[in-house]
DNA sequence: CTGAATCCTATGCGATACTG
DNA sequence: CAGTATCGCATAGGATTCAG
């Protein structure tokens, strides 16, 4: 059975329960990590632990806001530590926790799939808008 | 070397070349898919063509608009094919390409990383907001 | 240095009504 | 049946300023 086929049961699967938000692991995975930063500042902590300031130089176009407020989230689902060094001035570091780095296998699997066919979709809005 | 030491080797070339939306790949797949419905819509398709009506009913809380809308985007991108039959009434039907099949697999990884580690984060998260 | 607070704009997305 | 068109709100998220 291809990955195809595990998919689509496991979708008839979850339609069978409604596929209700709370309820169901990958609607709320979605909500989670489905948004324009999670998923890069997990990768930007693959490599070990950074600081705030590292963070945002890692991640040109993010505003403090966002930073922050994704860093927030990701520390409350426990994917990401938040180490405070009381000094002056303020040192703070992040790294993954155990479940964050469990989380870079499947991450890892996205990240290759988007540079072996990064090509392919390229061409494939290219055909579509010349169709146009 | 496991997938955290390579994610994290990744980033860093990424971040060499400026994290630039147009160019990197994994910008560009999160820009893709990184909303609500996209990789729903590609899971739901994994099992088989649908028509667009059935795709509606499989995923209930998508309103017609989105659901337009995400599809000719996951066409334009090669992932899905339209097949439109001019009959009277008119009936359409989408399925995967063979490059949105090959997406599969990926997605299936995260899936299945949702499945097993759901108890975790909602655990992280019934214990942050027991500290609050 | 690491944020919190406030303000403001862009737009994602649903609801509704209409068409071929 | 399979959309398109229009409206409108709720929210994402940037810019800026203040604080510990």
């Amino acid at each position: 059975m291809d990955a195809c086929t595990t998919l689509g049961a496991k979708f008839e699967d979850w339609q069978a329960l409604g596929l209700d938000e709370e309820r169901c692991p990958v609607r709320n995975l979605l909500d989670q990590i489905g948004d324009r930063w999670s998923m890069l500042l997990l990768a930007a902590l693959a490599g070990g632990p950074k600081r705030f300031s590292a963070l945002a130089r890692a991640v040109p176009d993010i505003s403090k806001r966002m930073l922050t407020q994704t860093l927030r989230m990701l520390e409350v689902s426990g994917l990401v530590h938040r180490d405070v060094q009381p000094t002056v001035p303020p040192s703070v570091t992040y790294s993954l926790t155990p479940l964050g780095r469990s989380f870079a296998g499947p991450l890892l699997g996205l990240v290759d799939w988007a540079e072996t066919h990064f090509a392919a979709v390229v061409e494939a809005r290219a055909q579509a808008k010349k169709a146009a």
